[in-house]
DNA sequence: CTGTATCCTTAGGGATACTG
DNA sequence: CAGTATCCCTAAGGATACAG
């Protein structure tokens, strides 16, 4: 594992870019868990309810950094460990991901998305985002306690 | 290939149901070329600068057959053949591609998306939805002229 | 605990032949 | 041309052992 992703479809359309970038059933789900959980550390990514490999996590946490979309450093707090967080391109993926969510809620038989949080996103995208913006910065989730956990 | 996707990620989350639909490389390549481009036959979608297989070109249709996304009739100009059409599931999809586009295109460095095109998702996120609607009814592309092609 | 490496099975998917 | 089937190799990724 871990090849470079080859990124061989230079057709320059966008599209097939983000799928070179997160076109995999893995990757989405990471950043999900950055953008809508907090989530910073390896094992708080381990511990998501689709059950990730840990081999696989780290892949993609790799190719995640090449792709300058998540950060790692040594944790200040702790030395032993890694923080990963998002770059600016990474935190730009909040407007797709709230679509993914949009969506996803409409059309899952399983969906158990926070009604409040649908209802942020359709009537205030813009301030939707500014708040998980802002949540970010202070390492806390937007929803954690409401769902999906 | 072809067995039916096992959907086994229950996790109530609305981003691992939209990975288990359009979680890998080509479902969305085929996907923007019904939105974007207006292609709605079998060769139209083998000819496309990505280079999609046929066979996996014929899973993926089946499979977004299977999950209502697309729908396939016999074509009625053309009776030995199948025309697929986007749902309104399928249709559904237009806010989260053009949120893919506007950060690939960013980001890409092959990107050569029209700007007229980011201007106006830009500017009016509605609107170009509408439009694009638009041109889905009356069998038109919105791009096709002025760019990834 | 944080993360990496190894093993091994299965799914993805390219090339190409084939059928109507 | 529209679409399917086969062949076969590679990549994805689950289980689990291992190292700091």
């Amino acid at each position: 594992m871990g090849k470079a992703k080859d990124d061989s479809r230079q057709s320059g359309c966008p599209v097939a870019y983000g799928l070179d970038v997160f076109g995999d059933r893995w990757t989405l789900v990471i950043i999900r868990d950055m953008l809508m959980l907090g989530k910073r550390y390896y094992g708080e990514f381990l511990d998501c309810p689709e059950r990730i490999a840990s081999n696989v996590l780290a892949d993609r946490l790799k190719k995640l950094e090449d792709a300058k979309i998540v950060s790692k450093q040594i944790d200040p707090v702790n030395q032993s460990k890694f923080i990963y967080k998002l770059t600016s391109k990474g935190i730009e993926l909040i407007p797709m991901v709230l679509e993914v969510i949009t969506w996803g809620s409409k059309h899952s038989p399983y969906t158990n998305t926070p009604p409040e949080l649908l209802r942020k996103i359709k009537k205030d995208r813009a301030g939707t985002i500014r708040e998980i913006a802002e949540c970010l910065k202070n390492d806390q989730s937007f929803i954690a306690k409401n769902g999906w956990v």
